[in-house]
DNA sequence: TTGACATATTCCTGTATGGGAATATAATCC
DNA sequence: GGATTATATTCCCATACAGGAATATGTCAA
C-alpha cells in the first residue's frame, strides 16, 4: 500500500506547504481563486487542485458568485490537529524544564549533545 | 514533482496514522522497539521504518542499551505544528460564535445546510 | 565460535501524488 | 451566437512512498 491519500484526512491535506499557505490566506476572509493565484504567485490549475483537496477534507468551504468561486478556510476542521498536538504540550513543557535545569546546573558544557545515532555515510 | 518526502518535515512525518500512534505511545517514557511492536501490534520491520522517519525529522530520540534501542518522543518537535494550528484558534472560536447565534436565532431549520458544491457522479 | 535475541535494511510492487501543459466547463457580456 | 473571463479537469511523468518478505547487522551468552 502506498502513502495514504492527501484527501484521506486533514493531517495529510495539511502536509503540503502550499496548502498551508492557502489556508492561512483564506482564514481572514473568503477570496476568489484569482486572488489566491495572484497573492501566492502560483499557477491557476495548481491552486484549483489544492483547493479541491482542501474542500474534500472539509478544510475550506466554497460559495459561487457569478463566475467566481469564493473559498474560505473552515477553521473548525483544523481544530482536531491542534488538539492532537496539544496532547504533547505538557511533555515539551517538562522537557524545557529539564533542559533548563541542566543548563543552570552546569555552565556552558555540552554545546552539541545531540549527535545522531544514525550512521554517517563515509 | 511527486509528494514531498515523509522525512521533509514534521507535518509530513505525522501524516501517517501509525506514526502518530507511535509518538503517543513513546511520549510518557522511552521504550524498546519490541514494546512498540507488541503494544501496537505491528510488524517489526514496519516499526523500524516508521521510527527511522520519526528520527530523521527529530520527532523521536534514541538511546542504545545493549541490544535494545530505546526510543522516546521528542515533544518539542511537535510544538511547531501546535503553533501553526493555533493560529487558527481565534477563527474557529468566531465560527462557533456565529453558528451559535444562528442556532439560537432560529429553531431547528437548516438541518443539512452544507450540501457540497461539487458535482455528484450520477 | 555458535546460537539466540533485538533491530535495521533491502528488494519488490501498486498506487497516489504535484507540477506543467493543454483543454474543458461555466458564466457573463456584446 | 461569439468572445471573454474565471475556474476546473485531464493527461503525462518522475518520484516517493507503505506493506510484505527476506535478509542483514549488532549484541550478548554459553
Amino acid at each position: 500500500m502506498p502513502r495514504a491519500s492527501t484527501t484521506s484526512d486533514a493531517f495529510n491535506a495539511v502536509a503540503e506547504p502550499r496548502r498551508r499557505d492557502i489556508l492561512s490566506f483564506l482564514v481572514t476572509q473568503e477570496r476568489p481563486v484569482n486572488d489566491i493565484v495572484a497573492t501566492l504567485n502560483l499557477p491557476q490549475p495548481s491552486v484549483s487542485k489544492h483547493l479541491r483537496v482542501l474542500l474534500e477534507v472539509g478544510l475550506v468551504d466554497v460559495r459561487r458568485e457569478g463566475r467566481q468561486m469564493f473559498y474560505r478556510t473552515n477553521a473548525a476542521a483544523i481544530r482536531p490537529l491542534h488538539e492532537w498536538t496539544g496532547t504533547f504540550e505538557r511533555y515539551w513543557a517538562h522537557q524545557l524544564a529539564r533542559v533548563k535545569e541542566r543548563a543552570e546546573a552546569s555552565e556552558k558544557p555540552n554545546r552539541f549533545p545531540n549527535s545522531s545515532p544514525l550512521k554517517e555515510k563515509p
